[in-house]
DNA sequence: ATGAAAGCGCTAACAA
DNA sequence: TTGTTAGCGCTTTCAT
């Protein structure tokens, strides 16, 4: 600050306060002011109050770059997301990242487009920043990426679905199940001819192919898929059903791959003064909180977002800590909501 | 790699490879490898190959807290939103995130919960980080963390309003000309008795009040307001107009601080048969994609969200790169759609 | 075009 | 409990 010491202040120097100036303005070495920061216990009472008074005097704020380089330890988790589906994952993320905050941790987010191309970007952006954990949205299939992910060692968390090969942790649910149990349930309650309205994604792919398949085993008709690409839209979803009905008015059932693309449905039905749900029989997918209160209301597979995010900043920091997780697989489950549109 | 150099490896290795290794397997020096992966223009073609080469073979990933310590550039910026609204902000942090990883730049995640005790916390974290820019949801009132984000010297973008004295950058619109040109919308249709649902938040007490303030200048009855607080749920949508039903029936037009409110709205008037738009009229804000194609479709109050989160990137990048930006302030605007609900 | 030296600001390791 | 020393892995600066 004073300009009386023009040999020490090198042209490096960015020029914001550091625990050098602290420390001297408190009169201790510099390592005491990182300790009354970092370790307040470890520091006489006496010192603490200089060293804090120092700090208030300065305004220093700690560049936890340079306290990650040193320590190894750099308090940052890193989570991939889909860019595209954002909202279905709003819950997850956003628990992940209060959980996180409150340990002292931050999140730094990447969102992958599903391109190989990005993702070799994205990924160096993530490794190259050192976090102390990964979150991933979706499992990691074999691949370049996973080999540099297992290569970096950081710990990696996979969420949203399961897998005999994680690469670390992991904590989901079985995409096959929810098919097989929605199809069940659909018979239980009478239904005979299903659809299914779904995006391109993998995951929906494995539920929309149990679904398919447990209908066959019980002898049902053919069921007739409309996939509607990236396009996961209310507007996609209305003109899905638009599309199911030009093929065939025999249908009872839909099987929709998200919430968005069933309340398209049930609008669509609604414009069509089809009766929900005798006319028609809609069950979607997520649990976002919109549907549970609309006319009428939407039965849907749910899912708990908010445990796994929850879940996952817990065991991201146990092992950002060095501490072990016992049950590094965790099958959050689901469950099928029954309302109004079943 | 090899275990045959017990010297060179401190204790503090971390480990994983560095700078150091792949400039001995390229045979150059630690800069030339920096240089060929920073500014490969400035390399010969054959070291170049050779860095690659050497890179290829051991995995290097470079270490960017390292690098941003030494260089004073984080590639970093640092986006603040309250996380209770998440969604209405989805589209922006979106359109924000892509462009700053085209640029190469990463997005840290911070979510304020309007507490005090929080703000200083996260802000420590946010400017302990360095990053080259901060991305806030919202005008920060003066405060001390107002300060110290002055302090910091750090470039800031201040989005989703307006104000004479913003702390650097300003990418918003006139929550007050909303409140006034939704009344005039309302009343050139010929609606009179208004009411408005609204959540507890700043920019929505400013629409509201210049709505109300209009309508009372227009001469109409007095606005029925019912505060959520921070109930931003459909559910709760749907109560707020059970409850304005109670108080009188003479309501003909709702003005909603959120498109969720405005469903929430819709939604009960539908289960009490009133139609709409005649018997009563809806208006959302926010221009949430799903409501464009529902039944009835809502009138709301559109805001831009992916261009307020596009220009930040562009306007946060410039400034890390030292760029002058023109304009640093920027009215983004509004507008009404008028859909079924009006 | 390439390299040597010297830090960036912090903390681990060791010493007192 | 406090301090000294030596890096963490990279890039700036200055030479060649």
């Amino acid at each position: 600050m004073q300009p009386n010491d023009p040999i020490k202040r090198s042209r490096r120097n960015s020029g914001a306060v550091t625990v050098r100036d602290v420390a001297k303005i408190a009169g201790v070495a510099p390592i005491t002011v990182s300790r009354a920061i970092n370790h307040p216990e470890t520091v006489s009472a006496e010192l603490l109050r200089r060293v804090h008074d120092a700090v208030a005097r300065t305004g220093y704020v700690p560049n936890l770059m340079a306290g990650s380089l040193s320590s190894s330890k750099s308090k940052l988790i890193a989570a991939v997301i889909p860019s595209t589906v954002f909202s279905v994952f709003t819950e997850t993320i956003e628990s992940l990242n209060n959980a996180l905050f409150d340990a002292g941790y931050q999140l730094m987010l990447g969102q992958s487009q599903y391109l190989a191309s990005r993702e070799e970007a994205l990924l160096g952006a993530v490794i190259g920043r050192r976090p102390d954990g990964i979150f991933l949205t979706g499992i990691m299939p074999p691949s370049n990426a996973r080999k540099r992910l297992l290569a970096s060692g950081i710990p990696v968390v996979e969420t949203w679905d399961l897998t005999p090969t994680p690469i670390d942790m992991l904590i989901g649910f079985s995409h096959h199940k929810i098919g097989l149990a929605v199809a069940d349930y659909f018979i239980s309650k009478g239904y005979q001819r299903f659809a299914s309205v779904r995006a391109s994604d993998e995951r929906a792919d494995r539920r929309m192919s149990a679904f398919v398949e447990r209908a066959a085993q019980q002898g049902l008709p053919p069921v007739q898929v409309i996939n509607v690409g990236s396009e996961r839209t209310l507007t996609r979803g209305r003109q899905a059903l638009a599309e199911i009905l030009e093929n065939t008015t025999r249908v009872d059932a839909v099987f929709c791959s998200s919430d968005l693309l069933a309340l398209g449905v049930l609008t669509e039905a609604r414009a069509r003064n089809i009766r929900i749900p005798d006319g028609l029989a809609v069950m979607g997918f997520g649990g976002v909180p919109i549907i549970e209160n609309m006319i009428p209301a939407l039965s849907t597979v749910q899912i708990n977002s908010g445990k796994i995010g929850a879940l996952a900043a817990e065991y991201l920091i146990a092992r950002a800590e060095g501490r072990v997780v016992q049950m590094p697989t965790v099958d959050v489950g689901f469950s099928i909501h029954e309302r109004d549109s079943t």
